[in-house]
DNA sequence: GCCGTCACG
DNA sequence: ACGTACGTGACGGCA
């Protein structure tokens, strides 16, 4: 009766851990004012509480009703948790999470406890404290004890909100971000994760027996080049060892060490190895079997493990807080991180296969970063080069080297897009030339010769210094925040570093804004359309979609147009379309 | 729980 | 003389 009375109430879930499609539901908190909490338990262990189906059953209307408004800490979460017991939520209109996020500088914990303690000044139990040393996971803990600490988790949530909101409406950007943005895409985010993403472990399965293969050759002919006499003598090697690796190329086979790593340890990464590999046969072999390595572990074997059983499919989580320059995450498991370079990596790729009368569709952000580069900055020449649809890193390739544009060499176009990505990094002559191979004096030379033919880019980068120095955060195209902890720092290398995020920052951020921007724009106008398709990704400037395969040709209509038309910048966003049976055929 | 390494944009 | 390109997440080794 309560709840239907109340216009505002905050909510909390509890579970056993913290994978809400994996966990079990243990019971409900809500909070109707800053006084009053209460705690539902639903599932604890020996003792007495109500039945989740009745309770979930009776609140149905309050959680479907739209005029009910709910606040939340972390949405999302809740939202899977309700759903796995077949629960909706609407009417939610406040993630004091999100918006603590948007509020906060970098390194401050936004977590309930932590927010509670820095907004209110209120110390809640942690949870490790309601568990003792007598409990093990949150449905055995008594009832009492349970609720007291449950309950505090809806209260707080509810007095955060308050203060979160007047924070909020003193920063106007910030509260625009808040609500066209992140409030309604943690909607699109809880429904990606909802629906998950198919994977065929079969052929994984047919995979991980050739890696496996290929994996004990390499192995063999590693050991085999090593010799059983020094392999005696070092007792066994560990390829998985980087500092039996080490000790292997640096003390036994006497080969020179060219880089260290943070902790003073002699480096034996990829750059090392191809080095190494120039004058001796092992370091190449140990570079491959490394490759092959990572994609078994962490993909092929990783992969099929996280199939739920409940959906057949993989339920990535997304989330919103992570990222510094405002660009979403992906964890348990990332995929946004899924091969794409190498031949097996492609073929990992493959084991993700649309349903039957289904397709991947993938809309890619041809050169968002560049584009948003250009507008950010006002850079004549660069404007003028995506206005007329030009080669980009040609361009710029022509006039680094002095040739026409119709004479660029293919390997003159690779130096002119590595400095074109990596101008954005904020690089150095040093960096250049480690990574074209080439003289420092040569690499300088070619940036100088960048800034000469994009002087607003120049202009632009010591502008956005300056405003950081004077403001200590830089802002997107919209105003999200990124503080600078480092900007006025007298120590040089801290301070450059800070310049490095100062210049990306802005580029990345507001490239990200408009990737969250079209996924709410495509997101609506595919319900509007009627259309069955869905966003199963995100990966930073792609987006991918799961089409029924008589919807193909719509679908690709609606996202292309509406993605193309985010922003009405003189810039033009160009968004390339693909589809296919699996993720391979959709990789560029 | 940190480190080194390496997968992605 | 020193360090040296942004942003992530996951794995195995190791203490």
């Amino acid at each position: 009766h309560k709840l239907k009375e109340k216009k505002l109430f905050a909510l909390d879930t509890e579970t056993t851990g913290l994978k809400p499609l994996q966990e079990r539901f243990v019971g409900l908190s809500i909070a109707f004012d800053s006084k009053k909490s209460y705690y539902i338990p639903l599932s604890h262990v020996n003792d007495q509480q109500l039945d989740t189906d009745y309770v979930l059953e009776t609140l149905k209307p309050v959680f479907l009703s739209k005029s009910i408004k709910k606040t939340l800490q972390h949405a999302k979460f809740d939202q899977l948790v309700l759903w796995a017991q077949g629960a909706e939520l609407n009417g939610i209109v406040f993630d004091t999470l999100l918006a603590a996020n948007l509020l906060r500088k970098e390194g401050i914990k936004i977590n309930l406890k932590a927010l509670s303690l820095s907004y209110l000044g209120e110390k809640m139990d942690s949870f490790k404290e309601v568990l003792g040393k007598i409990y093990k996971t949150f449905d055995s803990v008594p009832i009492p004890q349970a609720a007291s600490y449950a309950a505090h988790d809806a209260l707080q949530t509810f007095k955060l909100a308050k203060i979160l909101r007047k924070d909020l409406n003193k920063e106007k950007k910030l509260k625009h971000i808040f609500e066209k943005i992140e409030m309604p895409l943690s909607q699109i985010l809880f429904e990606m994760e909802r629906k998950g993403m198919p994977l065929d472990p079969e052929i994984l399965k047919k995979l991980e027996t050739s890696i496996s293969k290929k994996l004990i050759t390499i192995e063999k002919k590693i050991t085999d080049s090593v010799g059983t006499t020094l392999l005696k003598k070092i007792g066994g090697l560990n390829l998985n060892s980087p500092k039996q690796i080490e000790a292997l190329l640096f003390d036994e086979l006497k080969l020179p060490s060219v880089k260290k790593s943070l902790k003073g340890t002699r480096s034996t990464d990829q750059e090392v190895l191809r080095e190494l590999s120039k004058t001796n046969p092992i370091p190449g072999l140990i570079l491959q079997y490394r490759e092959l390595y990572k994609l078994k572990s962490t993909y092929i074997l990783a992969l099929p493990k996280t199939i739920n059983p409940k959906t057949g499919r993989i339920h990535s989580s997304f989330s919103q807080i992570i990222v510094a320059t405002g660009r979403l995450s992906s964890s348990e498991p990332n995929l946004q991180n899924i091969p794409a370079s190498s031949d097996w990596g492609l073929k990992i790729r493959e084991a993700f296969v649309a349903p039957p009368k289904y397709q991947f569709i993938s809309a890619d952000y041809s050169q968002i970063e560049l584009r948003v580069l250009a507008q950010l900055t006002g850079d004549k020449n660069l404007i003028q080069a995506f206005l007329n649809e030009e080669d980009i890193h040609a361009k710029t390739a022509g006039e680094i080297f002095g040739v026409p544009l119709d004479k660029v060499t293919h390997e003159q176009r690779q130096v002119g897009k590595r400095i074109n990505f990596s101008i954005m990094y904020g690089l150095t002559p040093f960096g250049l030339s480690k990574d074209l191979d080439i003289k420092q004096s040569e690499a300088k030379i070619y940036i100088e010769k960048y800034f000469e033919q994009y002087p607003k880019v120049a202009q632009w980068m010591d502008e956005t210094v300056e405003q950081a120095k004077k403001d200590g955060f830089v802002q997107t195209w919209l105003g999200r925040r990124r503080y600078i902890a480092g900007i006025n720092e007298k120590n040089k290398s801290l301070y450059l570093a800070a310049r490095r995020i100062v210049i990306n920052s802005p580029v990345q951020g507001t490239s990200a804004e408009i990737m969250k921007l079209a996924m709410l724009k495509v997101h609506t106008a595919l319900k509007k359309a009627g259309l069955k398709s869905e966003i199963v990704l995100q990966i930073h400037d792609e987006l991918i979609f799961e089409c029924p395969t008589t919807e193909l040709e719509k679908t690709t209509r609606i996202a292309e147009k509406e993605m193309e038309s985010i922003v009405k910048w003189k810039i033009p966003l160009v968004v390339s379309m693909r589809n296919g049976k699996n993720w391979a055929e959709i990789t560029k």
